[in-house]
DNA sequence: GCGACTTTGTTCAGGCGTTCACAAGCGGTT
DNA sequence: AACCGCTTGTGAACGCCTGAACAAAGTCGC
């Protein structure tokens, strides 16, 4: 009977869909029974129309004139982004940012859980980082095929990434999310999603010279628009 | 003056210059002379036709028949991107993201350089991280105007990052990258990237789960579209 | 010096995502 | 019971970006 999504979601929409999710769980935390379209577009940042676009691939799921139950539509989301179940992650490279990330209280609370920390550094193996001891990575295979880790999270340098991620894929991890800062290569099936950061600072610098050294030239259009994304 | 650019440069655009620079800064320590777009493009993990677009936009700086010259490239990507100046940025919030941010060496080597590291925590406060001392948030103000920072780094935790956000922006600060989990809500002319971690990971749990629940479903190419029921 | 090959730069069409605007539907009120 | 206002859900247009095909241009070989 859940099953029945036919539609096909565009993955800009899921990640939206995220955050919706997280602000609904702030709402319901503050006792409130009921939403609209406006009030939630507005906290995530987006256009109300946009939102209810992004709502209605999941189906009807607000009653109009009212608008939207908080709890109902949380557990909708919550089933539709994969369910409540806990999903086993693996580390590997636990530098300053692994290390961040491991005990990142962000992640436990949406159901992610690291289920295995791992590192060739023979002075960070041992160490214990948010509750789990780092191992070294010789045992990826093993450690994954013990704990069914279903996600690998890469933190290494950018020269092992691709080697340390082949290693995944070939255990049978097809969800990936790389921090290091190269392309990976992955046969088709299997998803790689890339944070790069100093990508995001250069963007900045980018748009920072842009207005100071053309506002004369093309400042017209790129006004409007209060919020960010 | 190299001052004709009247072009405007998409931000996707944008963000890939910036990888295309890193990809390049590889192929010059390594000692190569020229690149095809098509090695580049492997590299960046593009398609080819797409990064000619995307330089195509910064004027001729190819060579037919030859390909790019790796420095003279380099040198055009930077200075696009906003020169080699160092960028001052402050970071606010250190905690365990905050603190992976303020040494983390990728930042460095491009050009962006953390001059202030504030905190609420008066534990933290003091704290030596990254060469810097962290000193209270109280002196926001005053450490923006002394030290001219123009990128602002909030890695709060949500509730105060509203807060902050708007207290940079009053003493000018333009362009912000916030890993706190909420939409900032800033005035026209500021720039805010948003960067989110566990939506990334949840982007990935619904793209599991698809796979695993629909692939009988919905597994060919794809039908017609936005035709309504 | 000329021809052919290689690679860029550009143009074109297609898909995707976003935004706007309107009709449908539900609750509250009289 | 019927009306009115409010909000959702959806259909359609717009603009952006991506991916492929073509022409210009330069180099290497003979």
């Amino acid at each position: 009977m859940p099953q029945s999504r036919p539609r096909i979601i565009p993955e800009a929409t899921v990640a939206r869909l995220a955050v919706y999710l997280r602000v609904l769980a702030g709402l319901a935390d503050g006792g409130r029974s009921h939403v609209s379209s406006g009030e939630l577009a507005s906290a995530a940042g987006v256009n109300p129309a946009g939102l209810r676009k992004d709502l209605s691939y999941l189906g009807p799921c607000g009653v109009r004139g009212v608008g939207y139950s908080v709890s109902g539509l949380r557990d909708r989301l919550t089933d539709a982004l994969g369910g409540e179940r806990s999903r086993p992650c693996v580390l590997i490279g636990i530098g300053r940012l692994g290390s961040a990330l491991a005990d990142y209280a962000g992640f436990a609370s949406r159901g992610f859980e690291f289920v295995g920390l791992l590192d060739t550094d023979p002075a960070t193996v041992g160490h214990r980082v948010g509750g789990l001891q780092v191992r070294p990575v010789q045992e990826l295979e093993a450690l994954v095929a013990e704990t069914h880790a279903t996600i690998g999270v890469i933190t290494t340098p950018a020269e092992v990434a691709q080697s340390v991620c082949d290693r995944l894929v070939s255990v049978g991890v097809r969800s990936i999310l790389n921090f290091a800062p190269v392309a990976l290569t992955v046969p088709a099936g299997v998803d790689v999603r890339k944070v790069d950061l100093s990508v995001e600072l250069q963007v900045l610098a980018f748009l920072d010279q842009q207005r100071d050294g053309t506002p004369p030239l093309l400042a017209p259009l790129r006004a409007a628009q209060g919020v960010a994304r």
